[in-house]
DNA sequence: GGGGTCATGTAATAGGTTACATGATTCT
DNA sequence: AGAATCATGTAACCTATTACATGACCCC
């Protein structure tokens, strides 16, 4: 058994290498090319290499995965196969029961833009949104295809993923779809002079008072 | 008009605060009661104030926020108070333009989690989603009562992002409600002996053949 | 009058991202 | 033959998290 350090911190990238490896021992490129060549590649983050080798390098330090050799492969640039050890396999399966059991917050971007809105005028607001529900949708399309395309060919275990995020993507159409149309028809409106009057209100503030809440902004 | 160097990155958390600095120029630990006061702290990462100090060097350095005077309050540590300069007006705006109208992939944990399921044994899987049933449950009662605690004393337009995550919360857990049933009704199943006979197909292997896609694993 | 927590911040360390590097192979 | 892409990785820089500090006030 291995030196098990620190405990290791766990990211995306580093379950889905530790799966990759148990399944068989590889090189880190090969791990690349595999998420991406399985469709997972919306799902983790692989774009940029140097995270992948950093990671790895990482895994390794903790001792959850092992150098098994260094090929050289004629012309190609030297590589070096890892492969996972039993610390590994048991940490693998730990994240596995934490991740599913347990919600954490994970602050994406996209919250924290509605919560600011104010910054914007209505108007712009409307065209921003827009804009998003074109991508949204083309993303949605792009899921449901591979879905389609996958029906046939694979068990449904292994796009379970993909519904998700198309479940999700839906959602968030649906919602900010029916945000654009309140904003629009003014069911949800603002602008610099109520802005300015909900400031003035600053002042009888107890703990709950409007003042002490609304984020009130000025609107350059 | 100030330095404005390399565009500075952006930030969940340097967003809000340029935001709050353009209500009113404040000071670090006053942003984040204000944060958590108006009850935003569920979409921004205001937990560790190492983050928050950080972040205001950041944007002091690419001159999007500066200092106005530092004040030495009686028996309180000395306390500086930062105000934003055009730079920081204009680069929220353009950020939150951004943010609004571009969906971006984040890489959060629970996909990654689904997607390599089979590390798990299908009875631990339900084991492991129905606490998460529970946890989403309790976080949705939560969002709900906020919404409901707000709805008399503030206009929607300040509970807004709490809309969109009890949105997104109650498809999670309706999502997860349903894959638990898939699982224990044994419509999605996997044991090792299908697995084994999954990775023995590898060798007739096209690029979408079964053999390159399925995330095959050894269930130890 | 001792134990929380409010108030305010710094230092040390781990992690992630961007930019750079290089030879072979395949496409047009 | 030049352009794109595959294949493989390293170095430098930026960011985020964890741990440490410290004095006043407030509650029981």
């Amino acid at each position: 058994m291995e030196t098990m350090s620190s405990p290791t911190r766990r990211s995306p990238l580093a379950l889905a290498l530790l799966a990759l490896l148990i399944e068989s021992p590889m090189h880190p490129y090969r791990m690349q090319r595999l998420i991406k060549q399985r469709g997972k590649a919306d799902v983790i983050n692989v774009g940029q290499r140097a995270s992948l080798y950093k990671t790895i390098d990482r895994l390794r330090r903790d001792g959850l995965v092992r150098v098994r050799e260094t090929e050289r492969d004629a012309q190609r640039p030297e590589r070096t196969v890892y492969e996972v050890t039993d610390a590994g396999r048991v940490t693998a399966r730990a994240w596995m029961r934490d991740i599913l059991s347990t919600p954490r917050s994970e602050f994406p971007e996209f919250p924290v833009g509605i919560a600011y809105l104010p910054l914007l005028d209505p108007d712009d607001v409307v065209q921003q949104l827009t804009t998003r529900t074109w991508l949204l949708s083309e993303r949605l399309s792009r899921l449901e295809g591979q879905l389609r395309e996958y029906a046939d060919v694979l068990p449904r275990l292994f796009v379970l993923e993909v519904e998700y995020l198309t479940e999700m993507t839906r959602t968030e159409l649906r919602w900010v779809t029916s945000l654009i149309d309140d904003v629009r028809s003014d069911r949800v409106h603002w602008d610099d002079q109520w802005i300015a009057s909900v400031l003035k209100e600053q002042g009888q503030a107890g703990p709950t008072a409007v003042a002490d809440y609304p984020g009130a902004y000025q609107t350059p």
